[in-house]
Formats: structure tokens, sequence, C-alpha cells
DNA sequence: ATCTTATAGTACCGATCCCTTGCTATATCA
DNA sequence: TGATATAGCAAGGGATCGGTACTATAAGAT
């Protein structure tokens, strides 16, 4: 079982490679060479990423995308969203906008809908207490700081688990080399 | 993003099922009939289980399946690695029986390896404190018990997360109808 | 102005995996 | 011996993922 896609994989990986040098940006060339990933590929993901807000873009001679936030202040859930659609642990959990109430045919016969949303929303929870920062910052390769984001995340009462801060445009800071 | 399989889903519903009438058993046909599960279906994940410990089968006029051990002492993380296999969160997470270190090219070169493999580890912990005795729990349909398994998971070392325990066979108390 | 670089958008193919179903064999109980 | 129920194996349709190609547009350099 594996969770994340090869897409998520690469993203992550240029996120986390244009977040240890913000704010300054880079180039979907040269972030292809440097992280040694396919060209094309890495191309519509920074596409798709720019698109969702996560990045910000420049054309021209001297553009290519960089961070539209801090890293701090950008969070795995977040991303994950971006990359891969609204997170969703099982078909009864969460449907995106008011949609009908997921495609689940059970629906009060089902035993363990209540619960499955219980373990939904402390998985997001979790999602959301990983900085972009913390994916990005140097392997110690050893001990770990517990850091910030390090909040628990037993079973909570769900609430609306399901609106999840989404990404909205920030000012331009730009700073070409 | 659909984290969890048909597969999974299914499998969890029969699981829970079982789990409240246990230490009683149920046959594939009543289960079906009762959660409104394809039948063929179902058949297949349950003796998928059976194989992997996780349900004891009995043939004949009265057989049918029932858990291999009580609900209390089944965690999610556990039933997850019995029906999807071992999980991984990415890539270059754990890699199940001393393979080659993942299919990762990057290796030494890759950003986010250790952290990648920290955020799993949190998260296996966490799938490891859900039990099946919670899934199953008549939902209370508002508030919400934190209950035992309710300890935090922040980024923790990662030692060796991907060693889970197995299920193991214990030994029968059967109890027919 | 024009050429080069780089992103934006769209469409497409191939491979893989998920989902489902079917058949035959075996074991248990009446 | 017959009915019931699981065990094991196999296969096919369909959706999704991974990867590629092509054209359009924008910004900077010469």
């Amino acid at each position: 079982m594996l969770l994340l896609t090869r897409k998520t994989d690469y993203a992550l990986l240029a996120l986390a490679s244009l977040a240890r040098q913000t704010p300054a940006g880079a180039s979907a060339r040269g972030l292809a060479e440097r992280l040694k990933l396919p060209l094309p590929v890495l191309r519509n993901i920074l596409k798709q990423l720019t698109s969702r807000g996560v990045l910000k873009s420049t054309r021209g001679t001297r553009g290519g995308y960089r961070l539209a936030r801090s890293p701090q202040e950008i969070t795995l859930a977040q991303l994950l969203e971006a990359i891969e659609g609204p997170m969703r642990l099982a078909r009864c959990c969460s449907v995106p906008e008011g949609e009908e109430e997921a495609e689940c045919k059970l629906e009060e016969s089902c035993l363990i809908r209540g619960n499955m949303r219980r373990v939904h929303a402390s998985l997001m929870q979790f999602l959301d207490e990983v900085t972009l920062a913390q994916l990005a910052e140097e392997d110690s390769s050893a001990e770990l700081k517990p850091g910030k984001g390090a909040r628990p995340t037993p079973l909570v009462t769900l609430k609306d688990a399901q609106s999840y801060p989404r990404l909205v445009d920030q000012p331009d800071v730009r700073d070409p080399s």
C-alpha cells in the first residue's frame, strides 16, 4: 500500500528544494537537473502547483518558480490537497463541496461512518501540523527536534474537517538572483 | 485523493460487524446481506483476511468467519497491512524485507528522505493506536471519548518503523451461535 | 524588432492496478 | 449422501497513473 503517488513524490522534492532557497526561485529545467527528475513531468507538476496557488511563476529569460508563501506557512495537508485533490480517508469522509453525502450507499446502515470520520479528522490535523519547512529541513540523519508542529493528534471530535484552509495569494516579493 | 480502496472499505465494514458480535462468527453470505455488500467481493476479502491471520474460518454447514483475536487487540495499522500489504508513505519509506533500499534512484541526493521517514513513522504510530474496537464502537453520533488509544503522534525519532507487529495465531476459542 | 528562454494549456498514448466475477476443490454437518 | 460453506485459482473490463508532445503566450536580451 503506497500512499503517495510518484507525482506527489516529485512535487514534494521540488517544493523542498525551492523551500531551501527561499525567497529566490528556480526554473523547471534547473530543478529537474538538480533533482534528477524527468523534465516534462516536473513541468506539469509545477504548472499545477502554480494554478493552485502554491507557487508563483515568472516567465521569460530569467523566469522560474518560487514559493508563494514562506515554508513555515505551508503545511503538508495543503500540499497534498493541491497535488492530489481533496483528501478523504474513505468514501464516506468529507465530500468537497456540499455535494451528495458521499458515494456510499450504506449511509445510515453503515457501522463505521462516524468513527471513520474521526480518524480522518485526526489524520488531517496531523498533516496540517507538518510544515514544508520541516520537510525541507537539513537532515541531521539521526536525532530530530520535535519542533513546533508537534501537537498530538488523538481521536478528536469531528467538526468540519472537510473545510481546510485553502491557499490564497499574497503580495509578490520577488528576488531574482 | 482517496486513501482507502473499496476493498479496504468493505473489509473494515465486515470486521466491524464481526467485532460487534464477538466471539460469535458469521458466514460470508450473512455478512453480505446484512451489510449490503456484493457477495463475491466480500468472499475474496474474507479469504484473504483469514490467510493473513486476522480471521479464523470454519467450513461446513454451520461454518463462517470470526475474529482471530479480540477487537481491542487488533489495530488499524495491522488491518491495513493485512488488506493492502505493507504500508509506505513514499517510495523511500521502509521496504518490507531487507530488499534494496527503496526504488528511489535519488538516494543520498534526496532532500527529504529522512524527514519523510519521520512523518511515515508518526503516521504508523497513529494508526497503531486506533483499535478495531474503537472503529466498531456504537456511534454516539456527536461526542466521543478520546479513549485509550489517544496518545499523540508528533514527529518522533524514527527507529524501525518498518517492522510493525505482525499477526500471529492464537488458540481457538470457537463459539458457534 | 527579433530571437531566445521559459511558462501555460491541452491532448494523447501506454502500462498498470483496481474491481469484479467465475469455476472447481475441499471440509463439515445433517 | 446431500447440502452448505470456505479455499484456491484464474481471468477480464475499466479506470487511473505515468509520461510525452505540441502549440500558444510572455518576458528579457541583443
